[in-house]
DNA sequence: GAGGCTTTTTCTCATAGTCAGAAAAAGCAC
DNA sequence: GTGCTTTTTCTGACTATGAGAAAAAGCCTC
């Protein structure tokens, strides 16, 4: 039974350099869309597995084979491509370093696209100045009081209305409110404000999705080593979780829990810095059979 | 384009009812396929979302409006159905009481399917006595170095090898290694031992699935109470746990949780029992806009 | 209505884990 | 050697957790 429907696969392919995470994208100037995410259609013949197929996809695109994978979710709203119904299975992937630059995509730092997300520099001006008022404009504007207390809630819940309650892993409630509420690019009635850069279809929804999904797994999964190099110093992990939390961490108690967690083992090695040299560092692989929650529960 | 894909949509909805967590199951007789999930194919042009289309499933199909929907998982492997490649988009429901009968589908007791995962009763026999020895004899059977030690890793995780290391989260692994092992009936070559009641398709895995996703979740977000009557007391609160968990409470740190977390409010009213009266509460629900973190982090 | 039974509810306490800051250590540059 | 930078260790207050004991409040029987 032939039905007309496309079935995407769509990639998140995330890595982190200069203390910054970047997500690939596809350049402007290629035949496919540009600020697109890689991605192809599942082919039902070919694909053993949806793994497979994605993982054709971004070879073929982006020039990358890659290592961790997981799925993150199944988009299929009415209206996410203007040309026909796609389904879009996306996957989140993980690699170890900055790849080589190839043609037709490159790392975009993920919070241009979410820069209210990035809280490492302290609470970034544009959420007070650009969206408390703004978001404080929707609720208003709500048409009935039940919607008022159901905007409000969520406004709350989003955008902790009442002061430092912001949590990292409410990324894509977030976004999703700022994309009901006209603030996105990508709205449907979009107004005179708009937050962050866009990206093509529905694919900024997808990396809010993933960012979302990443900070809460950290918490509990050992994936911050699937983004830095084999070897590494504590330094080096702090500041790559740091840059995925999107707010700073306490160095000293960081370290006393991966190490008494035991999730890395010191190689020997030093790296020399402007200061005190750095021991160098490798994930104990072994902790994932140890321990079934081997993830940084750092607070 | 259309392609030789059929995407289809299965629901695993489940309710706990005389503290036995069930899931809904189509009965033998119709003309559907028996012991499988509820399930039917995306309507492209009728369904505005792949949840509508789900929901305008399960009514069809068991007579019930569903609460609490999210998404669990997109299967694709080939080979899940023998007659065609299909793609299934499965979805985790709660409803909050067990609904009445209807004809065709039927409330199954989910540890028929997964017997070594209640270990309410204490640790059950059909670990030490059939899973433990056929697990080392997998491990055993491995064709070289390499395998025997992914295997033994493997194994040390899902079914702990090592005394209580078991893990109720970790039900998809177990399920995933019994079955590449040959000791579930779906197996692709089954061996003379057999583990829990089969079904149809991948349905128990997608079960599976769902049980692990759901012990999960009950530690961050307060799914229990999609479970429970609007009123309840502490006690089957903990009942309700224990049944998901898999395993015993301690109640007054439940007790202690739950109240210091202002989950509940008691609602003035009491209930009688055979011994003291015990108090009935309510959810308050305010706290998913207080807490993004609102759930019985029991351990 | 006293005593015993059952279940809920409160209390206690030792132990473990977390948060935040101070201070020490180890190199480099001058 | 002195000052600077960064890593690393230490400290102490505070909070949370796990497990058990004990109290409270009803019912039932006699």
């Amino acid at each position: 039974m032939p039905i007309d429907l496309a079935v995407a696969l769509d990639a998140v392919v995330a890595a982190v350099s200069d203390d910054e995470p970047r997500v690939l994208v596809r350049a402007p100037g290629g035949e496919l869309p540009a600020d697109a995410l890689p991605a192809g259609s599942f082919d039902p013949d070919g694909d053993r597995t949806l793994d497979a197929g994605l993982r054709r996809w971004v070879t073929e695109q982006a020039g990358l084979d890659l290592g961790h994978l997981e799925q993150l979710y199944t988009f299929g709203d009415r209206g996410r491509d203007a040309r026909r119904r796609v389904l879009s299975v996306a996957y989140l992937a993980f690699v170890h370093e900055r790849a080589p630059h190839v043609a037709g995509v490159r790392w975009h730092p993920w919070y241009r696209y979410f820069p209210w997300e990035d809280w490492r520099a302290g609470r970034p001006p544009i959420v007070d100045e650009t969206i408390a008022p703004a978001v404080a404009a929707w609720v208003a504007a709500a048409p009935d009081a039940e919607m008022t207390r159901r905007r409000e809630l969520r406004a709350r819940r989003a955008v902790g209305t009442s002061g430092k309650a912001w949590n990292g892993e409410l990324a894509l409630e977030r976004y999703e409110l700022f994309w009901e509420a006209g603030l996105v690019a990508e709205s449907r009635n979009p107004g005179p404000v708009l937050l962050g850069e866009r990206m093509a279809f529905d694919h900024r929804r997808i990396v809010a999705t993933a960012l979302g999904r990443i900070r809460g797994a950290l918490q509990y999964r050992p994936l911050v080593f699937e983004l830095l190099p084999p070897d590494f110093t504590l330094a080096e992990l702090q500041a790559t979780l740091e840059a995925l939390a999107g707010r700073r961490l306490h160095g000293p108690n960081l370290r006393r829990l991966v190490e008494e967690a035991a999730l890395v083992e010191p190689t020997g090695a030093v790296r020399r810095t402007a200061g005190r040299p750095a021991k160098l560092y490798r994930f104990r692989a072994a902790v994932i059979a140890e321990r079934p929650r081997a993830g940084i529960a750092f607070r």
